[in-house]
Parts: C-alpha cells; sequence; structure tokens
RNA sequence: GCCGGAGUGGCGGAACUGGCAGACGCGCGGGACUCAAAAUCCCGUGUCCUCAGGGACGUGUGGGUUCGACUCCCACCUCCGGCACCA
C-alpha cells in the first residue's frame, strides 16, 4: 500500500482543481444559485486558526452546496486600507503599498494551500484604485442625495494615532486600535446620514435569518425609544430649547433644566463659572465623564420656563447630560429619575413626586423610577389621577395643540461619521474652492488617485495635505483656485459594497451591473465574527438600502441568512495578532496537511461557539486521515465490485448519508457530521473486504470531501472514479435508514430493567406482551398488574403501578 | 441597570421534536505485534456500592409539571459577551 503523502496529494488536487477551473462561476446558470461568503479579511502577513475556522465553514458548505446541484459563488479578497498598514510604514518606513502587497501575496499562497475553493477570478483589494474609483462614484451619489455632509461637531479623537474615530472604534474611552484615551474635539466632518434609515434597519431585521442574538445586537444599537420633544423657552437667552424624554407623564414633576457643556447655546450665556466648567469638563476625558460616580454642574443664572405650567426652572450646565443623544437638553424631574435624583441632592434642588404608585405614600427620599401597574398623576394639574401613560399622552397632545411640543421617536444610532485624518484610505473626491465652496470631483475625473508622500507621520493634519501638487488644483466649476479634501473614507465604507462588486469584479463602467449584483444577491449565507455585528453589518445594510432607493439594485438587504462563527481562543482570549497569540496553520499543514488541519478546526465544538485551541487534537485528526487512508486503500484493493446489499455496512452508510447531509445542510452542526463518518470509518475497518465495503468506503470518502478534499480526491480515484468536486452528493435510500432490529427499553417506573431487541414494526401490544414476558420485569412488577402502560413504538415501554 | 448566551466525565464535546445521558475524539490504564521503540490493532475508562447477577447515584442549585426532564415551567447561583449618566 501507498504511504499517505499529504504534501503531494494536497498539492496534486490543488493544480488540477486550478487546472479544470473548477470553482470558477459565470453569472448565468440554470442551476439556482448560492452565494457563500465570509467577511472580507484585512491582510495582515499571517493566517491563524481563527481564519481557518471561518473560511472552512465556508468551504465545507460551498462545496456540499456544489455537489448539491448549486451554483455557488465563493469569492475572496482584502479589506486592504487601513491603520495597520499605515502604522507599520510610519514605523519602519515601508510604503503601506509595499507592505500590504507583500502581506496580500504571502497570505493569498497560505490560503491556497488550505485548498480552499475560491473562484480568485473575481478577487479584490480595496485599495486598487479600480475598485475605489467605484466608490469615489457611489460617494458622488450619496452627496447628490445629501446623505453625504459635512459639519462640524465633537469627535472623538485618538490622540496617539492622530485621528477621528468613529464611535465603534471606541471601546470604555478607548481607541480600539492602540488602547489610548479618546478626546472629544470639535472638528468639521463627512458624515452620512445613516440615521434617516434608522427605522428601516430595524424594521428589515424581521426579513433576515441571523441568530437572536445578532438582531438584538443591532437593535440595541440602533437604540429606538419612544417620547415627547419639548419646547423650553430659556429667559433671558430668549430661545426656545427642544429637550427629548420618554417620561411626558413627569413634565410636571420637572424642578430645574440642563443643558450640556457641548450644548450650542452655552456659549452664548455670559458666565466665567459656566466657561470654566466647560473648559474643565472639555479637558475631562470620555472615560472619566462616563466613570464619574459624582454628579457635577454649574448654575448659569437663567432659567427655563416649565411650558405645562409656567414654572421657571433654575439652567444648569452639567456633563452628565450627553451632547450627542436626544437634543443635548433635559427637563430633570429628580423624583423620577436617579440621575436628576442624584444632582439634585448635590446641589439642593427640589424634588416634586407626580407619579404615585398605587397603595403608596408619597416618599421623596428616593427616586421612584420604575413602573407599576395602577399608578397615577398627582401634583400634575388637570391631569391628576389619570393612570401614568394616558396622563404623559394628554400632556403631549396639549402641548401639541399649543405648538410646544409633540410625540417623537429617538435613536440612539447617529450619523456616520466616515473621514479619517489618514494617508492609506480611500480619497474623498471633494475639492475646495474659496468661491464655490465643497465642489464634488466631476465623475469622469474619477478615481481620484491616493498621490505618493514622503512622510507618513499623523502631525493633526492629514498626510495628504503635503502632496501639494495633488492637493492644488482648479475648482471644477469657476476654474479658481481650489484645494482637494485631504480626509480619506473610513475603511468601513470599502467594507460596506465589496460583496456587489464581486457579482461584476471588472466592470469599468458602473461599480457593477446591476442584473449580476440582483442575480447572486442577497447573500444566501454570510459568515463571520459577532465583532462585526453592530458596526459593518450595520453599515453594510445601510449602503444596500441607499442603493436601492437610488435603483442601482433591487433588493433591501444584504446578508439573507448570518452564520456568527465563535471565537478561537488561546489561553482564553481570542486569537488574534493584536493580542500577540496567533497560532497559525501553516506549521501544521507541513506536519499533518491542510486535510487534518480543516477537520481539526471543524471538530474542535461547535462553530457558531468559542473554541480554545489545542495543539492534541490535530494529532487525534492526523490520525484519522491516514487510518481513513489505509482502510479505504485497503478496500480498493481487496474488496469485491457488486451491489451494495442491506446489511448494517450498508445501513450505517446511508445512516451517515442522511446524518451528514442534516448536519451541514441544514444544521450547520460541522462537528457531528465528522463524528459520523468517524464511526462510519470505525465499522468499514472491522470489513473492509465484504460485500459492502466497497460502497461503504465510497460513501465515507465521498461525504468527507467537503472537509478534506484532497485525500478524498485521491481516494476517490483509487476506487475508480474520476472528478469528486463535482460529484452528486449521495442520497440516503429511506428504506436503508429502517433497521432491521431495535433495541427497545423496558422500564419500570421510569427505570430501565430489561431491553428487548425486536422488530421496528412490532405493533404496540405484541411489544406490551413481549415486555411483560421479560424475567427481570416480572422481578420488579412484583405480581401487581400495572396500573398504566406508557408504550413508544420503536423506543421504550413503560410500566407504571 | 437593560439585553443576549452558556454551565454535562480528567478534557473538547454528543444527545436535533420530552423517551437508553456521555456519540465521536483527546487523555489515561491494560494487552497484542516488535530484540526494542515508533506506528498500528484490540480491550477498558462518569461516581460509589457489589453476593459479580447487578444495584444506587449522576447533566450548576432548589422547587414544579410529567409515566418519564440535560431538554419544559418558576426561583436562584456562577461564568462569558453586548449596551449603558441614552433622559
Amino acid at each position: 500500500m501507498e504511504q499517505y503523502d499529504h504534501t503531494a496529494i494536497e498539492e496534486k488536487w490543488q493544480r488540477v482543481w486550478a487546472d479544470a477551473g473548477a470553482f470558477h462561476v459565470s453569472n448565468a446558470s440554470t442551476r439556482p444559485k448560492s452565494y457563500v461568503l465570509e467577511m472580507l479579511p484585512y491582510p495582515s502577513g499571517t493566517l491563524h486558526m481563527g481564519h481557518m475556522l471561518v473560511y472552512t465553514i465556508g468551504d465545507v458548505v460551498t462545496r456540499f452546496r456544489a455537489r448539491n446541484g448549486l451554483h455557488v459563488l465563493h469569492p475572496q479578497g482584502f479589506d486592504s486600507f487601513g491603520l495597520p498598514a499605515e502604522n507599520a510604514a510610519i514605523k519602519e518606513g515601508v510604503h503601506p503599498r509595499v507592505s500590504t502587497e507583500r502581506n496580500i501575496e504571502h497570505i493569498t499562497s497560505s490560503m491556497r494551500r488550505v485548498g480552499w475553493a475560491y473562484d480568485w477570478s473575481r478577487s479584490l483589494t480595496t485599495h486598487d484604485p479600480t475598485y475605489y474609483r467605484w466608490q469615489q462614484w457611489q460617494f458622488l451619489k450619496f452627496l447628490e442625495r445629501g446623505l453625504a455632509y459635512r459639519k462640524g461637531a465633537p469627535v472623538k479623537w485618538c490622540p496617539n494615532d492622530q485621528t477621528v474615530l468613529a464611535n465603534e472604534q471606541v471601546r470604555d474611552g478607548r481607541c480600539e486600535r492602540c488602547g489610548f484615551e479618546v478626546e472629544s474635539r470639535l472638528m468639521e466632518q463627512w458624515f452620512f446620514r445613516i440615521t434617516d434609515y434608522a427605522q428601516a434597519l430595524l424594521d428589515d431585521l424581521e426579513t433576515v435569518d441571523w441568530p437572536d442574538s445578532i438582531k438584538a445586537r443591532q437593535r440595541n444599537w440602533i437604540g429606538r425609544s419612544e417620547g415627547a420633544e419639548v419646547l423650553f423657552l430659556i429667559d433671558g437667552l430668549d430661545e426656545d430649547v427642544p429637550v427629548f424624554t420618554t417620561r411626558p407623564d413627569t413634565l410636571y414633576g420637572a424642578t430645574f433644566f440642563v443643558l450640556a457643556p457641548e450644548h450650542e447655546l452655552v456659549a452664548r450665556i455670559d458666565s466665567d463659572d459656566v466657561r470654566e466648567y466647560v473648559r474643565r469638563a472639555g479637558v475631562k476625558k470620555t472615560a472619566e465623564r462616563a466613570q464619574a460616580i459624582e454628579k457635577t454642574g454649574v448654575f448659569t443664572g437663567l432659567h427655563a420656563i416649565n411650558p405645562v405650567n409656567g414654572e421657571q426652572l433654575p439652567v444648569y450646565v452639567a456633563d452628565y447630560v450627553l451632547t450627542d443623544y436626544g437634543t443635548g437638553a433635559i427637563m430633570a424631574v429628580p423624583a423620577h429619575d436617579q440621575r436628576d435624583f442624584d444632582f439634585a441632592t448635590a446641589f439642593g434642588l427640589p424634588v416634586r413626586q407626580v407619579v404615585r404608585p398605587p397603595d403608596n405614600d408619597v416618599d421623596e427620599s428616593v427616586a421612584y423610577v420604575e413602573h407599576t401597574e395602577g399608578e397615577v398623576l398627582v401634583n400634575s394639574g388637570e391631569f391628576d389621577g389619570l393612570p401614568a401613560p394616558e396622563g404623559g399622552r394628554g400632556i403631549v397632545e396639549r402641548l401639541e395643540a399649543e405648538g410646544r411640543g409633540g410625540f417623537t421617536i429617538n435613536y440612539r444610532l447617529r450619523d456616520w461619521g466616515f473621514s479619517r485624518q489618514r494617508y492609506w484610505g480611500c480619497p474623498i473626491p471633494i475639492v475646495y474652492c474659496e468661491e464655490c465652496g465643497i465642489v464634488p470631483v466631476p465623475e469622469d475625473e474619477l478615481p481620484i488617485v491616493l498621490p505618493e508622500i514622503e512622510d507618513y507621520k499623523p502631525k493633526g493634519v492629514p498626510p495628504l495635505a503635503q502632496a501639494e501638487e495633488w492637493v492644488n488644483v482648479s475648482c471644477p466649476k469657476c476654474g479658481g483656485e481650489a484645494k482637494r479634501e485631504t480626509e480619506t473614507m473610513d475603511t468601513f465604507v470599502d467594507s460596506s459594497w465589496y460583496f456587489l462588486r464581486y457579482c461584476d469584479v471588472s466592470n469599468d463602467e458602473a461599480p457593477f451591473e446591476r442584473a449580476a449584483v440582483d442575480y447572486w444577491n442577497p447573500v444566501d449565507l454570510y459568515i463571520g465574527g459577532v465583532d462585526h455585528a453592530t458596526v459593518h453589518m450595520i453599515y453594510a445594510r445601510f449602503w444596500v438600502k441607499v442603493l436601492n432607493d437610488l435603483g442601482m439594485l433591487g433588493f433591501r438587504e444584504p446578508f439573507a441568512q448570518f452564520f456568527s462563527n465563535g471565537w478561537v481562543t488561546l489561553g482564553k482570549t481570542k486569537m488574534s495578532k493584536r493580542a500577540g497569540n496567533i497560532v497559525g496553520p501553516d506549521d501544521f499543514i507541513e506536519r499533518y496537511g491542510a486535510d487534518a488541519c480543516r477537520l481539526n478546526i471543524l471538530f474542535l465544538g461547535p462553530a457558531n461557539e468559542d473554541m480554545e485551541w489545542t495543539e492534541s487534537s490535530v494529532e487525534g485528526m492526523s490520525r484519522f486521515v491516514r487510518r481513513l487512508w489505509r482502510v479505504v486503500s485497503e478496500v480498493a484493493e481487496v474488496a469485491p465490485t457488486s451491489e451494495p446489499g442491506a446489511g448494517p455496512l450498508a445501513r450505517k452508510a446511508h445512516w451517515a448519508i442522511a446524518k451528514v447531509s442534516d448536519d451541514v445542510g441544514r444544521r450547520f452542526a460541522f462537528n457531528t457530521a465528522i463524528a459520523a463518518v468517524m464511526e462510519l470509518v470505525n465499522e468499514l475497518s472491522r470489513e473492509s473486504a465484504g460485500p459492502e465495503s466497497r460502497f461503504a468506503a465510497e460513501t465515507a470518502v465521498s461525504l468527507i470531501q467537503p472537509y478534506a478534499p484532497h485525500v478524498a480526491e485521491e481516494l476517490w480515484s483509487k476506487l475508480g472514479h474520476e472528478g469528486l468536486w463535482e460529484a452528486p452528493w449521495p442520497v440516503a435510500d429511506p428504506a436503508m435508514l429502517e433497521v432491521e432490529s431495535v433495541e427497545v427499553v423496558v422500564q419500570v417506573n421510569g427505570k430501565i430493567r430489561d431491553r428487548l431487541q425486536v422488530s421496528p414494526d412490532l405493533d404496540e401490544d405484541e411489544l406490551v406482551a413481549l415486555a411483560r414476558a421479560s424475567e427481570r420485569v416480572g422481578e420488579y412488577l412484583d405480581g401487581e398488574e400495572p396500573a398504566r402502560t406508557v408504550v413508544v413504538p420503536g423506543k421504550l415501554v413503560n410500566f407504571v403501578t
């Protein structure tokens, strides 16, 4: 028997697949389509076991679906703009393009060695001008629609990376990438008006097949809350200030009024105390502000008029009011809000209860914030005695009639600030003209290609500002002197539409042809980690909705089904380059082969749960592959070719077909499918020369192919067949799934006392008679007649006394 | 605080719709082959008791429903993750 030489076998079949164009798909087929996609990887130089998991899941599904008659699109590319390459450039002086492309080359060759079935002819890299040209083009469409705009806004600024961060890139007040504490700065920024789509993003979650946990995260992120907006007139400034509240029922309980330090009106308050407070609040790190336990604030000397009763409420500036939620101003109702209560306590402000729970005396020493059935309004003028929800509604309706308020819905989601003071990103096709202002670059001048620069170091101004020849242009409108936008786009823009580009990757007249995109989309199975469940996946959904509104495509949701893979951990920490705990597949592929590695990563546990990396399991898997090789090779040599019978081995094979088909096709239970093939191989090894052995061997090889395609292909040809990658998936014969005899459990009072081997189609009476006849049952029944007999045909008989 | 998820042998896990708890693998113990080792193969492997037939206990804890609960219900404990001065 030939030795199992994994390297030779894997190289051989990878060549065969490439030569045959095995995974190359066209945009037309009579077969039904399936689009299988894993999240776009950032090209760090090396693969690790986390990548191994995600891409092998996608690969198994791809190969399984292809053999089940589907026309499967399974592309791969790289999210190749972004900070790490630029940081490396700053550190080592290598041009980001050079290091990025070197990384891509390296990681691609690793990917090819794993044997993943990608249509590499559709590959894309987001730093390629042929890709980002069409991103710039789409940006211009967004701009035309008013969905991209520029405004001054307080932004999260990372003093280390010298750049603005999206809210999503801030974790616990720190820069997600470098861990530096984030500051707040007021800057002109580009925004996408994603908030226009908040409700649609929420509603359409109903239409996708995603895990509930992921949907919950998105709902959380969008943060819809129903309430009212109420206008308070600030005396002295003569300004109406809107506040958002979810508790309009407590309006009569407002005893003071608070503005966030960043609120636009604060600058107009002429008070040294206020200016000093605002200055100090601005210096405070975001993290400090969020963690502060003691409430701080300053009285402005002004008063706001409560529109429900005309009361004069003292106006404070305090940093417990957030500038970017609601309107940045609140009415404070200390009796019914813990934060307001804390502030009132610290500043000696009055507390007035206006909602009374049933059978409760008014206790103004604590805030009553919960909701109880039957609570009623008190101290609320004409609304006294009404149930709180009804009273709240009445109050808003009256304000509405008076033009001082109305019902409204507020979202936590904020517009997407997407400009970055960075070099290695997609240039924003905008020119600033002194005469004409913000001028979009005409479409026929795209792409605006990233210029070469000398120095990547951030200096507070974007690195692109140094590329003077590039920056100074004439205005497309008036021809006068103008300057290019020097900020670049957030890389989440790049990954918001790449899955569309794959469908028509070399189009140089449009981002994609609508027919191609409509044919393949939505993605039938999207695979990736939870860490992108709120960020990337919300942006991509937004992007698709906008393109749909622009008539560029015919669907509203990009990802019909989402499989959230678990994390591969090492030392209980998610494996990642940043955590410095990566174990790569290259070494293991060399030692044990790609097939063993692919099997191993999926056998570690359920693919949607976290799994700790262990080296010993690869060895176990390598044993299995070698065993498979030996057993099947032997069968190929000695087992007769004959019609498969209906004996135990053939039945086991059919059982395995049914099990693997269901596990891979429906349940995504990749680990148990492998276990089923192992069981089959175990039985086969005990009977390698029987009349059913050849069928069992063929079945085992065929079933393991999505996982271990190389060795499966080699064994398939040893068995005398060709082209397993395109062979039809085996179908289980239902007749063969029925067993000749089953073991029926006989219980007395729910405890197993005997087991019977019986025919599965024995009727209930016969089964009970047989069970009654059992000696052991007789012992436990001890002469008594069972009061009740429960029969589950083919499973058990239970006598209850 | 709100939301989501998970607790099963020495370990990873299986049990999908309420019906044999521990499939499959790792590890460990014993044996075969070998001069020896590796590789391979075979047997055993939840805990305790045992007259060696078997018996009792056992899926985070406490209750409940049921002939029967890892699975359903109630209460709780622990761990992991998300959101969070969000008005």
